[in-house]
DNA sequence: CCTGACTACTCTGTACTACTATCTACCACT
DNA sequence: AGTGGTAGATAGTAGTACAGAGTAGTCAGG
């Protein structure tokens, strides 16, 4: 995994995970999965778990245990109530970021134009 | 400072203040001004200056002492072609984020339209 | 003239938190 | 026994927050 990108998945990953919870529940293994096929191919296992963990400490998702084919049991996550509150402040924050980092850029690339 | 706010600046920060020296050379003091005006309205100074420290110590930028009227000397940052070059790694991924990021957000409109 | 308050400016040290790497361990089927 | 799905622990690295110190000018009041 880039350095960068290391770097900037501290914030984000919990709202990405979140953000699939919100769609449908989902286990860890699968979430990871998911994550890779969307292209973050080098994510760690590690760190699903941490923040699976983590959001369910602070009480974020429900948690279910369902028995799999293969293997230990699943533990399933779906998004509650709090956990949809957190996501829509994740969203409000990730705006904010999102849009002066869209007007820094494109404040250079006025500035290469007009040779300001 | 918020402290989802707080993650998230971690790793876009450098690439923020790298984009300020593109558009011009700057100082320390002028560039936590900027920020600030930008609305991150509670950024410490302190954090910038470790910045600034990083990314000389990477040989991103080069360096100017300038006299100021009032106070120290100035230490003027800009941009080299390295720091160029690491700025332009900085939006790949981070359009690569952004982009993943406004698609699991997209999906989750869909989900709640369709109920699917 | 001198002192103290204020502003501009830089830098340092400690604490907190998140992600990574690596490893352990469990379970089921072949 | 081996393979693949599944969960977790631990130690290490790195970045930001916060608090504070230090330096260098200006200006008001005595």
């Amino acid at each position: 995994m880039g350095k960068q990108m290391t770097e900037m998945l501290k914030g984000t990953l919990e709202g990405m995970i979140l953000a699939i919870l919100a769609v449908r529940p989902a286990y860890g293994y699968e979430i990871t999965a998911r994550l890779r096929d969307e292209g973050f191919s080098d994510i760690v296992e590690g760190t699903v778990y941490a923040v699976l963990i983590r959001i369910e400490k602070r009480d974020l998702v429900d948690v279910e245990k369902v028995p799999s084919e293969k293997g230990p049991p699943r533990k399933v996550y779906s998004l509650n109530a709090q956990g949809g509150e957190y996501l829509e402040e994740f969203w409000g924050t990730w705006s904010f970021l999102a849009e002066r980092i869209a007007q820094l850029r494109q404040h250079i690339e006025n500035t290469q134009e007009t040779g300001e």
